[in-house]
DNA sequence: GTCTATAAATTGATAGAC
DNA sequence: GTCTATCAATTTATAGAC
């Protein structure tokens, strides 16, 4: 954890940068400046600017499923655990009134791509957010289509909050919204 | 409407394109044939591609103008035109269960520019969208802090349902969502 | 107004020294 | 493994003939 190797530096450097710019708009040059490290020599870890693209994406994911376990184990109530993810949000705000979701909106550019590979791996990481949402669902006694149908409710209403709180810098839009989401799992 | 000046052939094209491959990555060269025009023509009507690009969401903001004033017009019922609305989008369904929503995932581009004009011209794209809702939802009696939240409810709820639905590239999450969409309208 | 040719700049990727 | 220099391709934009 002290010493973090040049491929874990230039993974977070290009994450950092996909997500501020965008993908199309990052050029290698800006990921190996961000990361500190001579344009020449990214190669040396990635063949090419897509393998990159993959490797952020297939962090992402497990970044997702790390948080999540992780909140499974410190949270015991599934209703509880359902407020922890929107409160986990929350704290992202001001990046998020400006960027959009680090997830969706990759994802949102990955999905004008052709190549499939990519779209799946994109895809997996709203999965990730549906799945694990639908569980807690479960557990709160909700039967299968319905925990279904709610957490389809709800990463909806979370992507569509960022997008327009985005699009308008309004980091009070999404505190309203999320706040009123809050009411809504306690509701359930 | 017969003979379309060849600015308007150009805007449509780069609206497709721009919709179908995001901004970032589509040339001028892709645009000019999808035309049908030379590229050294391009630059007769627009100076730049971002001028090409700021009449292409000129253009989406009239349009969707048009169209809800045209269903002010046809449509009496504010609830009805609600789920005018709803059945508009679910009419796109093929293409917005690929390319996502032309108007959101065009914002989420633009979110990561720092051209202060261009997001804002993008916002109002969904600012019309909200602002027709909210007019709808006070037409049905709610007060003006509830139409704001529930034309805020509706738009998250789009926006998120086509990202999910084209990264999913699934058509079926999108019917079923729209569709309880519909019995949430009707319920209010 | 329309088109061809091309300039100028950017950028993904490689070669090769150390 | 690391870095510099540079190639090759792409793409925005312009020049100038018709």
């Amino acid at each position: 954890m002290t010493t973090k190797s040049k491929r874990d530096l230039l993974i977070a450097a290009a994450r950092t940068k996909f997500y501020h710019q965008g993908v199309a708009r990052t050029t290698l040059a800006d990921i190996a400046q961000e990361a500190q490290i001579p344009l020449g020599n990214v190669y040396y870890h990635f063949r090419t600017k897509e393998a990159l693209l993959e490797a952020v994406i297939e962090a992402h994911v497990e970044r997702l499923q790390t948080r999540f376990a992780q909140c499974d184990r410190e949270v015991a109530d599934p209703r509880e655990r359902l407020l922890t993810l929107i409160r986990w949000e929350r704290e992202g705000e001001s990046s998020m009134a400006r960027y959009g979701c680090p997830h969706g909106s990759l994802a949102q550019e990955i999905d004008k791509e052709e190549d499939t590979k990519l779209v799946d791996q994109a895809a997996g990481m709203l999965q990730s957010y549906l799945e694990w949402t639908e569980k807690q669902f479960r557990q709160l006694g909700k039967d299968e289509q319905e925990a279904k149908d709610l957490s389809i409710d709800m990463i909806c209403w979370f992507q569509g909050t960022f997008l327009l709180a985005a699009s308008f810098r309004s980091p009070e839009l999404m505190d309203r919204k999320l706040q009123r989401m809050e009411e809504w799992i306690r509701s359930l």
